[in-house]
RNA sequence: CGGGGUGUAGCGAAGGGGCAUCGCGCUGCUUUUGGGAAGCAGAGGCCGCCGGUUCAAAUCCGGCCACCCCGACCA
């Protein structure tokens, strides 16, 4: 009866997931596999999460701009490891205007080459850096297996691009970078991520090294939300991105990518649905409260619906984002159907409240009677806004419980089987070879997550190879 | 690309040579409505595609295609 926040054993979250994704009308299958239509449901969500991490970027100084869906082929070949990182994975034009290309386009799986290719015509001096760049734009990568919102073939993002005169100034611009996705994801997202690093197995082709916020849904799996690369010289090099310094020197410009994708809505779902359904943070959500009409017949649907009016033009008027449902289902349909769509707030008003002046809140977050309250319709704005408040800080603190109490440390091999076992995160002092990375993986299915960038400090012995460590890394499943 | 499976109404399924079926959903009307309502009347089909066998094919045979699940890639 009660509903409770997702844990491993209350929800197949493989079936849960398509079917909530569907169900909860944010997206369709499309014609061509992999791929999915976003519905408004979904893009709404998409849309609070390109505020949040748009308004941050204006913040930070960056500018946003728009570079070309086709690149050239010869321009991913100019890396070597970039072009083998994702050679697999391309989407290739050979074909157009009723003829073949003399030179094949490829489908940008991601834009650095042909940003690149600008920026070495736009930088001349030390006095143009750093230059701060941002573009949302689709990608498409060809994944063999894809997931509506989680991985599909054509996603949409932000990808930021910047160039800077030395390592330390594109270091710190890639660790700033990685902050504002941590700071949106928890405050805004309700998600708290763990920053990371890397491993060399598992950094982005091309990069020096590769920064991560990884997440933990709701199945205790792993996803990663967003990344951070300090591509260092690579690109520079590749597309001779260079600026004359104050010395009158000729030197390569340090540059970094970081992006954040369309994912973050399926991390939504995952991190914080339960078996009713979705559950949005309040920030995020396309409707923040949906008031439910309760009546019987016609004269007491005016009645009603004259107190709904009057109440949800206060509420939006404070910029609470409210809907009202007046479809012509039965008020418990409705009840159940907000609830698996996960709208945070829901008001009830029938004849009984309005003859005592009161109102009916139900929380989405607290489960059943629990969560409904009554309560005057005076000073409902200020109380609403209170709730969603609550709201946010409260599936945060779930969420954050729920992640805690899924960390394991481990010691040995044998430890960390047994947490693989569980369902969960392992953390362990790791000094171990990108062959001993495989073989785990082979072996567990569980991957080197990122080595988070708090460390406790000090030293220790790895617990697979008996090495002495320094750091402490996280393995678990991903998606 | 390997192993397994499925294609019949918008969705989910039954039917295995002889009128194209069922449930949900959809449309209309009526009664309902404080936690997933009910009755009546309707609409909706290239039975994945191509070929073969047959008086007759959704059904049998051959080929093809698509999709799903499990492995190798990934924001």
């Amino acid at each position: 009866m009660a509903s409770q926040a997702v844990t491993p054993q209350s929800v197949d979250f493989s079936k849960w997931y398509n079917e909530i994704v569907y169900r909860a009308d944010l997206a369709e299958q499309s014609p061509v596999r992999g791929c999915i239509i976003i519905k408004p449901y979904g893009w709404e969500i998409w849309e609070a999460i390109r505020n949040g991490l748009d308004r941050r970027f204006k913040e930070t100084g960056h500018q946003n701009a728009y570079f070309p869906l086709f690149i050239p082929e010869s321009y991913l070949k100019r890396e070597a490891e970039h072009v083998e990182g994702f050679s697999p994975e391309l989407a290739v034009v050979t074909h157009a205007g009723g003829k073949q290309l003399e030179e094949p386009l490829v489908v940008r799986p991601t834009s650095e080459t042909i940003i690149g290719e600008a920026f070495a015509k736009w930088i001349q001096s030390y006095r143009d850096l750093p230059l701060l760049m941002n573009q949302w734009a689709n990608v498409v990568r060809w994944e063999m297996r894809t997931r509506p919102f989680l991985r599909t073939a054509e996603f949409l993002w932000q990808e930021g691009h910047t160039a800077h005169a030395t390592h330390d100034e594109a270091e710190a611009e890639t660790l700033q970078m990685l902050d504002v996705y941590a700071d949106f994801s928890i405050t805004e997202a309700a998600i708290p991520v763990v920053k990371g690093l890397k491993s060399d197995n598992e950094k982005f082709a091309g990069a020096l090294r590769t920064y991560c916020i990884e997440g933990m849904m709701g199945d205790a799996k792993a996803l990663q939300a967003g990344t951070s690369h300090n591509l260092g010289q690579n690109f520079a090099k590749a597309f001779n991105i260079k600026y004359l310094s104050r010395e009158n020197v000729e030197e390569y410009c340090w540059t970094t990518s970081w992006g954040m994708s369309t994912r973050m809505v399926g991390a939504i779902i995952m991190a914080h649905g339960d078996d009713k359904g979705l559950r949005l943070p309040p920030k995020v959500a396309p409707f923040q409260v949906v008031a439910v009409p309760v009546y019987k017949n016609d004269s007491e649907e005016g009645m009603v619906m004259e107190t709904i009016t009057r109440l949800v033009k206060e509420l939006r008027a404070a910029g609470i984002r409210v809907h009202v449902d007046n479809r012509e289902e039965s008020p418990g349909f409705k009840y159940n159907d907000w609830e698996m769509r996960g709208v945070p707030v829901r008001l009830e008003i029938g004849p009984k409240d309005i003859e005592k002046n009161n109102a009916v809140l139900a929380r989405r977050d607290v489960p059943g009677k629990e969560g409904k309250q009554f309560v005057s319709q005076e000073g409902l704005v200020a109380r609403v806004r209170d709730l969603l408040d609550d709201i946010q800080a409260n599936m945060l603190r779930q969420a954050t419980e729920f992640r805690d109490s899924h960390i394991h440390d481990v010691k040995s091999y044998d430890e960390l089987k047994v947490v693989v076992e569980q369902g969960g995160w392992a953390r362990g002092w790791w000094a171990g070879s990108s062959e001993d990375e495989k073989r785990v993986k082979d072996e567990t299915g569980v991957t080197l997550r990122c080595f988070p960038l708090e460390q406790p400090g000090g030293s220790g012995i790895c617990w697979l190879t008996g090495k002495p460590a320094e750091k402490i890394a996280l393995f678990g499943k991903a998606y």
